[in-house]
DNA sequence: TCCAGAGTTGAATCCTGGTTCAGGTTTCAG
DNA sequence: CTGAAACCTGAACCAGGATTCAACTCTGGA
């Protein structure tokens, strides 16, 4: 899909490109492999065409991977860094946490429409490599717990439960965008961050 | 996991059986494939020991199901059944719609913490049977977001986009199930509902 | 310029596991 | 009782696809 800007900060093992030529393979083979995966799901993926898009031959691919499920895990921190990336900066943007909240969800459905196959990745590797997605979904739960309270150290929410909240609001924000980002792009994606902003500052209760 | 009370009201196809020794086989071939997929998941799960765990032939298997998907798609359907059978009695029975809300969640992390791997083959589903996975989350979006507007009408809860409210808590209590339910059951689910509870209800706005 | 190490190549190997099938055995309506 | 339909059995077949490997070509520092 997107080109992978840089491929992480891998901490160099064995595997690691050492020249120029090397570098560009393997990002030429990350992305290839974010194609496919997000295209066919891991298990319908298969090497084989990872190298073809990357116009590599197969070889290739083990040099710089050991084997098919350590390119899936790659992926998935790419992925969880590049949305994290899109998103934060629009929170911090903001000018008080619940108006940050509507423009985070904003940006994260935005990048979700325009970035559909990453998001099926992110999803799929609660199965392939449970503990990439555990680490993903609890980085951002903490992050959010953490910003939370802080906002309620500036009086701008009430207090109560942060990781129970965190994790609500999260599970919101990813079926929001499950449905209104990766099903049914029709609506207009302000709109549901507004009515999504409505309900997460003032709930349910009837107005009194 | 359970017995499947019911191998639901499957539509007779040529695969059903004809005989009570066929509906006791089907039954025990239907329960050992929960139990496969729940443990292993739908790619690690194989068909020759889901027969191995009904005490049965991989031949009586495809006297069945026509295929590994097929089983598959036939549990997630009955999964799907169950929660829904489990969860909604305990809404029904609440005085309003809110603390309906309140008893549903924790029926819910009950039923996920002593279902942990059924929980698994639904979520699974999205990436082995799309539209199974789909329906049953429409579906319950869909009775969710009548629930709610007929809540309105009594005055239970403000007016809003039931759309958006209903896949927003949906995805609240999947992730609330996910980290309290399936996760870490530490804390008890009364605890994680009031906190939910009091999110739904009030929001996040400081008090007035 | 030189060459050791870094990269590249893709056919061949290997293995897993879904699906088939050719015979039995059991059930039950007539 | 009886035979046709339902069921059961599990070894054998087979396709798909991950991984290996031995031979070859670049790159870049000295």
């Amino acid at each position: 899909m997107t080109a992978t800007p840089q491929p992480s900060e891998a901490l160099a093992t064995a595997k690691t490109p050492r020249t120029e030529r090397g570098r560009k393979t393997l990002r030429l083979i990350l992305d290839a492999a974010a194609e496919e995966f997000g295209a066919r799901g891991y298990h319908e993926g298969s090497i084989a065409r990872i190298a073809q898009r990357a116009s590599v031959a197969i070889g290739s691919f083990y040099t710089y991977f050991d084997s098919k499920e350590a390119v899936f895990r790659a992926l998935v921190a790419d992925m969880s860094r590049q949305v994290r990336e899109h998103v934060v900066p629009f929170i911090l943007a903001a000018p008080d946490r619940l108006a940050g909240e509507r423009a985070g969800l904003s940006a994260y459905l935005d990048f979700v429409r325009t970035h559909k196959a990453l998001y099926r990745i992110i999803d799929e590797s609660a199965f392939v490599a449970e503990d990439a997605y555990r680490r993903h979904y609890v980085d951002v739960a903490d992050g959010y717990a953490t910003s939370l309270e802080q906002a309620f150290g500036r009086g701008e929410v009430s207090d109560g439960d942060w990781q129970v909240r965190a994790w609500a609001i999260m599970g919101m924000n990813v079926f929001l965008g499950l449905k209104f980002g990766v099903w049914d792009d029709a609506r207009p994606v302000e709109e549901i961050a507004a009515a999504a902003h409505a309900l997460i500052t003032n709930g349910l209760a009837p107005r009194a």
